[in-house]
DNA sequence: AAAATTAGTCAAAAATAATTTACTTAGAAT
DNA sequence: ATTCTAAGTAAATTATTTTTGACTAATTTT
């Protein structure tokens, strides 16, 4: 008679693959995290999505902090090389400074995730992102970038202000990012859904004309 | 021989107060649930911080998912307020707007519980803030000043436009918020203290630049 | 082909938190 | 003064989650 401790469980064998776990643990984090927070995010979920073993997580990032920082690095090294092919310096500067905002705008439409993130990482104060030299050094480039925009373009006369570039680019991104990062109680006090593709386009219009005419750049009134 | 179980425990003896304990409970939840989220916040800080027993708040408001939803409703009256004491009709459009903004900009500033739990509401999608018709209702009126406002001042020959209203709050919200909302992430990407206050005056002066100069108000430059 | 490595599984332990039970007693009501 | 209600305490319980230990077997290395 077998005893049932002597039949080997039929484990449904998975073939390894590191690259593939490693990456698809990651990229299933990226929207963990984003979707519930640092707290919220369950560990369990992960390993359902990424289908696999909680030991996993363990085995390739060391626990959920590490996965946690993994994720922020990578979300922002993405959007720094997007940023990067912008490549502003030639063409005529309010087109420039209107692409800076449509980009911006447009990206962070696109990739809902990423404001996630750094809302939630804001939550906690940034104690993970000030561990990361590297998210620091990639992100100086843009802002010279914009400050080198702002100078050329007071210049040819095309701007009539010539603001500080971090207050700049603080208020592209705030006018591009405030009604991503608050949809849910912003819309509830309004009373509209934010989240409505028509009502984002309109928003799209609405902030382009309002860097461009703070910027003194003669657009449509 | 006495036997240890007869001996009375010496319980500091703590004088009641139910309105002061459940006061209390609130204030201090406010500040848990602002710096730690609804996942991250924990009981028995907030037990701590309220010299209180634990058992109290399932005594006061039945659960620490009540507690939040009680947080919520009293900061949102709070500011709503606030709001109503504004009173605009009155005086010069382009003096109004600019107390429109600077009020918003101010009251962030001064209450940064506020804008945390609403970053963290937004993290939660929602899920506590849209079932408070209270919050829903009280909104309304202050939108629709602002919306009286801007016919008012378009109709002046004030402003050269006449935004819709949604929008300029939300812009007003938005260059008033975003840098506080996010002064951990974007302060380690600009490479610069965004809570140090001679940045925070700086962006208030910015702030009111903006604005007025997209509502075609002719401030300064 | 044997040995070593490491990807992967399972299940339990450790840690962390929320909630409840059982009890005590201050202060209000009779 | 006695009774009653509810404010308050301590400690256990239940629940949830993260982390680890012990093992298995697929690949790689020698």
């Amino acid at each position: 008679m077998s005893k049932i401790e002597d039949v080997p469980k039929a484990q449904p064998v998975r073939s390894r693959n590191p690259e593939r776990t490693r990456a698809e643990i990651l990229s299933v984090a990226v929207t963990e995290f984003a979707e519930h927070g640092f707290h919220g995010a369950r560990v369990e979920r992960i390993t359902k999505a990424a289908k696999c073993n909680a030991r996993m997580i363990y085995h390739y990032f060391g626990g959920k902090e590490q996965l946690y920082l993994a994720v922020l690095d990578s979300v922002y090294a993405q959007i720094r090389n997007r940023e990067a092919q912008l490549r502003f310096g030639t063409a005529d500067p309010v087109l420039e400074a209107r692409r800076l905002v449509e980009f911006t705008y447009d990206y962070f439409a696109q990739n809902g995730d990423f404001l996630k993130l750094i809302r939630n990482e804001n939550l906690l104060n940034g104690k993970y992102i000030k561990r990361s030299q590297m998210i620091r050094d990639m992100s100086q480039p843009f802002i010279t970038a914009i400050g080198e925009l702002m100078e050329r373009g007071h210049a040819a006369g095309a701007f009539s202000r010539k603001p500080d570039p971090v207050q700049l680019y603080v208020t592209v991104v705030a006018l591009s990012a405030h009604h991503l990062n608050n949809a849910a109680t912003l819309g509830t006090v309004v009373g509209q859904d934010l989240t409505d593709p028509a009502w984002q386009d309109a928003r799209r219009g609405h902030t382009v004309d309002v860097v461009l005419s703070y910027l003194g750049a003669g657009t449509q009134v």
